[in-house]
RNA sequence: CGUCUGCAUAGGGA
């Protein structure tokens, strides 16, 4: 089964989804090989990636025939599947009937939440994982910080923050930038521009957010001196 | 076992 899912993931790589999942229909006709959950995890993020919703729901339906949904990884791979086709009342309802969430499959929800424009549903589901033993990581942080940007929600941007340091969250690239340009969209250009200052490496993305964030509240000078800065430190604008 | 799931920035019509 290792072999057939390499096969099927070399596939999936060059995008050639059609011939993976042709791959598949072979396979589900043997009777002495049967998937497994790598086989379904792949196939459903190449569903997720072709945003094929009809696909993506015949393949948890063949989860459930054979027992494999109840695999936590391959569940949120079909989570995950749901909230980036957009079908959010299908995630919520996979979410809540799904065999126990990890800090994986509440990013997925969170994120599917929020980019269907529920941002304050997606706050609330982050208030509530407060209270499972789910630790926060800093995707989960980033995804929320996402939210808050978004939305205005400064209050609880800043709350995001005291959590980072209070869990002993890495602080990438990644999570310094939702933090950036959460300040910067709520207002709070002082605080975007003091976590800006920190940040080591940084990136196309933390010098747009920081940029940006300065253009649209009325500093234009500094937003243009900082371009400046970003090419006196050799990072490509794009 | 050469296999697997979640993260950040801009812009358009009405």
């Amino acid at each position: 089964v290792v072999t057939w899912n390499v096969m099927i993931n070399m596939y999936s790589d060059r995008g050639l989804y059609k011939c993976a999942f042709d791959l598949f229909k072979d396979l589900i006709k043997l009777n002495n090989i049967r998937p497994d959950g790598v086989t379904l995890i792949s196939l459903a993020s190449a569903c997720t990636l072709l945003g094929d919703l009809e696909r993506g729901k015949l393949l948890h339906r063949y989860a459930e025939e054979v027992g494999l949904d109840k695999n936590l990884s391959v569940g949120n791979a079909i989570l995950d599947m749901y909230c980036k086709c957009g079908d959010l009342e299908l995630a919520e309802d996979w979410f809540d009937r799904m065999p126990g969430r990890d800090v994986l499959s509440c990013t997925s929800m969170l994120w599917g939440l929020a980019n269907s424009g529920h941002f304050q549903k997606s706050l609330l589901l982050f208030q509530k994982i407060q209270f499972e033993n789910i630790k926060p990581d800093e995707i989960m942080l980033v995804t929320v910080l996402s939210a808050c940007a978004q939305t205005g929600a400064l209050d609880q941007g800043k709350y995001i923050h005291v959590l980072i340091d209070r869990y002993g969250i890495n602080r990438d690239v990644v999570l310094e930038t939702a933090l950036i340009d959460m300040y910067a969209k709520c207002g709070a250009i002082e605080l975007a521009q003091q976590v800006f200052g920190k940040v080591r490496k940084r990136n196309v993305f933390s010098w747009n957010s920081m940029i940006g964030g300065l253009a649209m509240h009325g500093h234009g000078e500094d937003a243009i001196s900082l371009f400046e800065q970003m090419k006196h430190d050799k990072v490509m604008p794009d």
